[in-house]
DNA sequence: GTATATAGTGTCTTATTTGATACTATTGGA
DNA sequence: TCCAATAGTATCAAATAAGACACTATATAC
């Protein structure tokens, strides 16, 4: 989630992984890099509505907390790739568990929507 | 979370259901609200630095999405009960799993903190 | 008479997040 | 020669979230 709440301070486990996985795009993103190693337009594209700086900017704030990590390829046109990290994928149940919620309490609430 | 992404608009589940249970303090109040019935000072005293202001407003979205329930008694002082309805009582192993998470994960980086 | 507890509300200000838009370098292809 | 694709930056502006602080009513306790 955004700024942390109390800088160097000590805080509840559940408040210091929000600070973490929290915030409007960060546990989408997490999904879609946990499926497969993704680079950085393949996201774009997975998220319309996602602007390009933010994209940037979550990706950096996930691997500066180790979350993912960043390989670029030294070629032309460039070529980086997202992926997890080891710490990172020991987040896949609590991902899955939030997103199997979401499909049997929120699909049926909606319209339609490709979650593959 | 805060404002619907694309309101009237259909968009993945995973978003929906964070547009319900992000933010910075909802999960946390969900934990606690699901420990059991609480009252409107019992939760400030649980959460400092969260305001009283912020509190209600939480308290108010988490009713209004149907997560929690309100529950008034005409005594003075006043009394009013928070808990969980039905629906949110099944976001039960989402947030148990986030917390496991937590305390397996993040506990360790942290120093000490009373998450009963 | 005064203080205390409860569950708020109102107003104002600040911090943080999010978004729009334009711009960069480089190489391959038409 | 000009366009396209990639993975970004930079700058500015707007929207949202968060927080500080003061203030309310009422009944009971001291």
């Amino acid at each position: 989630m955004r700024k942390q709440r109390h800088p160097g301070y000590t805080h509840c486990p559940v408040e210091a992984a929000l600070d973490l996985i929290g915030g409007k795009w960060k546990s989408i993103l997490l999904f879609r890099v946990l499926e497969e190693t993704r680079r950085f337009n393949e996201l774009r594209r997975l998220m319309p509505g996602l602007t390009q700086r933010m994209l940037t900017n979550q990706l950096r704030e996930l691997e500066r907390d180790g979350l993912i990590s960043r390989k670029v390829y030294a070629e032309v046109p460039p070529k980086v790739e997202y992926s997890m990290t080891e710490f990172g994928k020991t987040l896949e149940p609590v991902l899955l568990s939030l997103k199997q919620w979401a499909e049997v309490q929120m699909l049926p609430r909606m319209a339609s929507c490709e979650t593959t």
